[in-house]
Formats: C-alpha cells, sequence, structure tokens
DNA sequence: TCGCGTAGTGTACACGTTTACATAAAGAAA
DNA sequence: TTTCTTTATGTAAACGTGTACACTACGCGA
C-alpha cells in the first residue's frame, strides 16, 4: 500500500507552505488569499489528502478517541448505550472504541492499559470492577467516566446512571403492594456495587413482612435459565421473582415456558433495564425501564462540560420508571 | 489533568537513554543488562508511565486501529458480529472503532473520511453504499474489508461472508418442496447488492411455477411490521413469508400476533440470519442461519495474512445451514 | 517622505516515539 | 601489548502536524 500523502505534499502541489495548508485544514481560513485557497483545494483532492489524526493527536497533546469498556458485549441494554454513546459522541467529533472486558478484572486491567495508551479523551466504564491499576487511574488522571454501576466508595469519579438502590425499592413496593408471595430475588454479581444497591432496595422495599429468597447469578440468559430451572423444580410454589436484569428474566422464562408454566398464574417476573427489543419480542416482560438512550448525550456532556474543579458533583442522575406488562 | 509521563520523564528518573527505555517497552530486552532493566521497570511504575500509541503510530506509520463501519448498530445480527470481531482483533493486539452510518450514503463517506484520518490498519465494511468516494478509496489503498454483501462490481476488494444467492435459492427451494402457496418475498433496499443476490437466489428456487410477491423493506423491526400489517389485513389467504432479515421478521410477527394469527397455520415466515437471541426470545422462527461468530477470526485472517499480491482471490465464503422452527 | 497597521505567507520548533549508527568498555585471541 | 569481537548503551534523525513568531508588501494618514 502506497503510503498516504502528507501535508508537505500538498504543500509542494499547490506550492505554498505547510503552514498554510495546515491553516486551510484547521478552518482558519479567513486569513488565506481565496486563489491559494483554491489552489490548496486542488492539490489536496488531486492527491487524495486527508490530515493525519495521529500527528494532529501528537502535536496537540490530544485524542479525539472514547475508550468504552463493558462487562459483556452481547447484553442487549449494552448495546443500546453502546450505540447511544457512540451516536452522541460522533456528533461532538470523537470516535468511540469499544471493547469488552468479559467480566474478567485482568482483562479490564489491560484494556485500561490499551485507552492509556491511545491517550484516550475519556475512558467510560460499564460495570467496573475494582482494581488497584483502576484506583491508581482514577487518582492520576480525571477522565474517567462511570456508568450505572458506582466504582468503589473510595474512588471520586463522573458517574451517569440511575439510582439503584430507589429503582429496586420501587420494585419492592410494588411487589408489596400486589401482596406477591414466595419472593425471590435473583441478583447479580455481588462484587459489582450497583447490582447490590439494587437488592438493597428491593428488600428495603418490601420490608419485614416478608422473607426473601435471594441467589446470586451472573448477567447472562445462560445464567438465569439455570438458576431458574433448579428454582422451579418445586411446582408446588407460585414464585415472583425479580431479576437483577432482562437477559436474566429472558433465562428464567424460558425455563419456566419449558416446564409449561404460565405468566403471571403459575409464576410472576420483573425484570430490569427493558431494553429495546422487549416491546417486539418479550412483550409480556414487566421490567425497570432504564432510558439507555440518554446515556449518549449524558455522557458528552461530562466530557465536553467544564474540567476538573467541582469534580465531586459532576453525577447524572437518569429516571426510571416501571414497565408493567403481563409478566407481572 | 497532569500530561501523562513520556519516555524522556522515564529516561531521566532511571538515569539512562530514551533508547533504552523504548527497547524495554518494545521487548527488546535480552540486549539489556539486568540492573538496567529493572532501573527502567521501576522508574516507569513509579511516574505511571504507558507508552504514547499516537507516538508510535506516528514513527512506525502504522495504527493500530481497525474501523468497522455498520448500516444499523441496532441489528442483533450487527451486534453479533461486532462482538466477534470486537474479539478477534483484541487477540491480535487491535482495537476497534465502531461506527454507525444509518444507511446513510454521505455519513458513510464522512465516517470513511475519518477512519482515513485516523491511518486505520483496515476499514471494515458491512452493508458499504456504493458512493465515489468508496471508490476512490478502494483503488487508492488495499485496507478496505467487505462484508456479508460485496460491493459493486467495479470493487476489487477482501470479502467475508456468505454465499447470498446459494442462501436466497435453498430457501426457495425449500418453499417449493413444502408446498407453500402465496409466496412473498419482503426483500432489503435494492441499493445494496447482497440484498438482491438473495432475493435472486430465492425466486430462482422456486422457479417459474410460482408467482411471488416482492416488497422492498428496511432492514428493521419497525418496517417489517408496518409491511406486516398491510399484507395480512387480507386475511383470506394463508401468505408463505421470506423476510430478508431477522428483523423484518420480527415486526411481520407481532403485525400477526395483533390479528391473533397463528404459526404456522395461519402464516408461514422464514428468517435470515439466526441471531444469538433466537434461541432464546424468537424460538419460533425458522430462519437461515448464518455464522456471526466466525466472522471475526475470518476478518483477523485477512488483516493479518499475506498483503497485496493475489488480491483478487481474498474472500472468505462462510457456510450457511437452515433453522427450521415452528413458522415454517 | 515617513511611520504604522494589516493581510498574507513562510520558517522553524515541538509533540513522543523507534531505530540505524556510533561509541565505549570489556574480554578474548594473538 | 595489540587487535578483534561482543555487549550495553547513547546520539540523533525522522514520522506528520500546528502555531508562535518573523517577514513582506501594501495602503493610509500625517
Amino acid at each position: 500500500m502506497a503510503k498516504p500523502p502528507t501535508i508537505r505534499d500538498v504543500a509542494r502541489l499547490s506550492g505554498v507552505s505547510t503552514a498554510t495548508v495546515s491553516r486551510f485544514f484547521t478552518g482558519k481560513t479567513s486569513a488565506i488569499a481565496p486563489e491559494t485557497l483554491e489552489s490548496v483545494r486542488s492539490a489536496a483532492e488531486e492527491l487524495g489528502y486527508t490530515p493525519s489524526e495521529i500527528g494532529r493527536s501528537l502535536r496537540l497533546a490530544n485524542s479525539r478517541v472514547v475508550v468504552m469498556l463493558v462487562p459483556d458485549a452481547t447484553n442487549l441494554f449494552t448495546a443500546d448505550v453502546a450505540a447511544s454513546v457512540e451516536n452522541a459522541l460522533k456528533s461532538i467529533g470523537l470516535s468511540l472504541v469499544l471493547a469488552n472486558t468479559a467480566e474478567n478484572a485482568e482483562k479490564q486491567d489491560r484494556l485500561l492499559a490499551d485507552a492509556q495508551g491511545l491517550r484516550a479523551r475519556a475512558i467510560v466504564l460499564q460495570g467496573a470492577m475494582d482494581t488497584p491499576r483502576l484506583r491508581e487511574m482514577s487518582e492520576r488522571q480525571n477522565n474517567l467516566i462511570f456508568v450505572n454501576r458506582r466504582p468503589a466508595p473510595g474512588i471520586v469519579a463522573p458517574y451517569v446512571g440511575i439510582d439503584n438502590f430507589a429503582a429496586g425499592f420501587a420494585v419492592g413496593r410494588y411487589f408489596v403492594e400486589h401482596g406477591y408471595e414466595n419472593c425471590v430475588a435473583i441478583h447479580g454479581p455481588r462484587h459489582y456495587p450497583g447490582s447490590s444497591r439494587r437488592l438493597e432496595g428491593f428488600l428495603a422495599g418490601i420490608g419485614d413482612v416478608r422473607q426473601v429468597l435471594q441467589f446470586e447469578c451472573a448477567f447472562t440468559m445462560e445464567a438465569g435459565y439455570e438458576r431458574g430451572s433448579l428454582l422451579l423444580a418445586d411446582r408446588s410454589r407460585r414464585y415472583s421473582i425479580f431479576c437483577a436484569n432482562d437477559m436474566i428474566a429472558y433465562g428464567v422464562y424460558r425455563a419456566a415456558m419449558e416446564k409449561s408454566m404460565r405468566i403471571p398464574d403459575d409464576l410472576i417476573i420483573f425484570g430490569f433495564d427493558d431494553n429495546r427489543v422487549n416491546d417486539w419480542l418479550a412483550p409480556w416482560l414487566t421490567t425497570v425501564k432504564v432510558p439507555a438512550f440518554d446515556f449518549g448525550p449524558a455522557i458528552a456532556e461530562l466530557i465536553n462540560g467544564p474540567p476538573v474543579t467541582n469534580q465531586h458533583n459532576r453525577t447524572i442522575i437518569l429516571p426510571f420508571s416501571l414497565t408493567i406488562r403481563q409478566s407481572a
């Protein structure tokens, strides 16, 4: 592959200096004579020149790349958020690099290093795992943004997400108000603070009246299916299940279908996230609606917003709501 | 934000030259004395130094970024492919930048320019739209890779995907063998060669015996719903519908459900792609299985493989199969 | 005439790397 | 001792930009 033309090639062809070409491409056109402008333009076109973002980044000591780390790229809610973020960033001239930590702390740390190597404008962490490296980075830099799960208590950084405790609480209240019995919480991994907050909220909402069966579970359909199959082996009860996210709920649902159970007659299922395919493929699922498509604009605002100073309150709390469908 | 430490800072702190530090980080450690090695390591750790990928890219005149352009980031099959590609690239030390053209030729061209600006190692195009800019880039560079839809005839470039004609043909044959009547093809946008090939294959498979109703339709659930509602207004026939992808099929299904139609008694639906959520949320959908998770390794191979020479045959055809479920 | 402001352009350096080449020290062979 | 080889390290020149500063030419007012 022939190496791409540089600013010097354009300068030579149009008979001006590199400074003038640079001015042309950085939009400082008001200080250039019209005929010069035109000769630069045509030279650039003839060579097929596009300014090197690498050279520019080096010179300006900042890049236009934002890295987003997600724990599971196949999670539908995650995909919605990623689409939203990509779109919002594009509109302010930034590119998104998406990377999957696969719920693995070691991978996360490696990807954090990569992001640092890219001199990313910002690093967006969905479901961050608390590691020494993460703590160190959040102290040394201030370009970390946490999404939907707050970092560990010691870490201060910008945050975008819903109030997990309040959302869990609302579901708990709903259970009580509707007199649900045999309550079960299939919650997410303990090491995710956001997940624990949801659970705490739920338990608080339920109150002391009822006992709640609790199970820890990965945020996947497979894990939900496995957990659901175990639970539903006992068909003597009508369980009321609060799942930590929709993926788990799908798994539980499948387990129920295989046992020919009916919703909500034999089983109540409550999910969390309400990703966009629910309306189409899971129109039965009652769940907590989290506004996935508001995350992008919120994150763009945090990145573009005022710098460091009032670090502590750079937090955007998004609203949630309950989407009541057939399963509850 | 304090600016990140440079190789010079590390050199100064450990009392060696930048060359030695560079050698350390590029793995040329065999030529460094053990005690020097250790002093560099500890200096780098103390400063929290990570080599700048930007400086490195500039010096080496190549980046470790691969850009992938997709027509619709919310398409579930696209998401599967993206996850696969990201994973495969990561394993060979590359980062993926994902960008959404939203089926818009102008946006595609802008993103192509951005990718060129990033000096991307490769540009992967899913559902490329034939524009002058695209043609020019494919002539000038050779780092374009086309996915699942062949570029326009004039463009020669590496390709990964299934044989769309053969897949369509197989579905057509299936329709004939099962004696389906009232055949309908809801195909994708005409300007996508891949989509047309599927349709052509389907018609060839059906043969001259039956007449086929044809509708053009965007690759979305919404469009499928709209098209399906229109078609199913006439309840006198039992239609047999071949949808250009699963998203369209979901839309048609929803339209059918709203009319209380039953599958396959009142209606036959055939999809295309078989993304991974089908097993969980659409266990009724008969469809063509395309191995989404084989795309990543195939693309990684094309990128890492031998360079330019036999350009013309750098093509990887993946196998497809029919997944027969309840809807047919 | 001189002085001065302004519009348009060029010169040259810095940004953070990698690496060819030079150099220095320390044996090994003579 | 001298010469050669080997090992460890340093020097310096790129890579493609952006921009501070310098410079020229020109018009205008005094």
